[in-house]
DNA sequence: CCATCGTATGCCTATATCGGAATGTGTGAC
DNA sequence: GTCACACATTCCGATATAGGCATACGATGG
């Protein structure tokens, strides 16, 4: 068997690097092809591939404007690889994140008592 | 070309269903691979060959102890992963996060005046 | 030193990728 | 209707994967 399909995953679509530009791209707005080809420096039929795979496994809508075609990011679709990554949290964040030290600090602030602690 | 190497990337390297899980069974502790193996409904040989995957990404380390070589997480290498992703945290919460719904609260509850809206 | 356990690696095949170039499709304009 | 434009799809080749199986490696124990 060979690897599994670019478009069997969000995990997959992703782990091409052009892909991700293309989604952070999008992160500004709705953008036809030809645009994001130009900026990410490949040519239309690469950007309509790419596109086509971030469509397939939900990341990308499109809306046809005229005789061009929008395309939209859809991030509900990195919810998964969010919640994959929520379950490490604690490990990276030995240099405590940033968001994390500000949790813990408004929790001491409410003065909540804490009902979970950190082992390990 | 082919797809980028699945050691190029923790992108890429995560992209497998079977290293993840491999990673999700590592978060609870170092393991030998025979164990890792057996959990997981895989072979030994598989085993191995994906934690040498992981291990060249730099998200497992590993440490010998006597005939055992018991690998461990080092998550770490996935800060590059949560970095990229949060990027993107305003875009799926539209139907909000639990934790930024506690921070909001939070945020109430300490009187704190806010200093940043949400667009869309 | 030799057997054995735990692990790594090599070889093989099928599969699907990404890149490049050419060409197909569809919409609007004149 | 035909031209021009924006985009999609196809064919090609090189590459490297994941799985299965056999086997090599390394350390420990007797």
């Amino acid at each position: 068997m060979a690897r599994a399909a670019t478009t069997s995953d969000a995990f997959n679509a992703i782990a091409e690097p052009q892909r991700r530009e293309i989604l952070v791209l999008l992160r500004f707005g709705e953008r036809p092809v030809t645009d994001l080809a130009r900026d990410l420096g490949m040519t239309q039929p690469q950007a309509s591939k790419h596109l086509r795979v971030l469509r397939e496994v939900g990341l990308v809508r499109v809306r046809g404007a005229g005789r061009q075609r929008l395309y939209g990011l859809d991030a509900r679709g990195l919810r998964p690889l969010h919640e994959w990554l929520g379950g490490f949290e604690r490990f990276w964040s030995e240099s405590f994140d940033r968001l994390d030290e500000y949790v813990q600090e408004l929790r001491q602030a409410t003065q909540e008592g804490p009902h979970d602690g950190d082992d390990q």
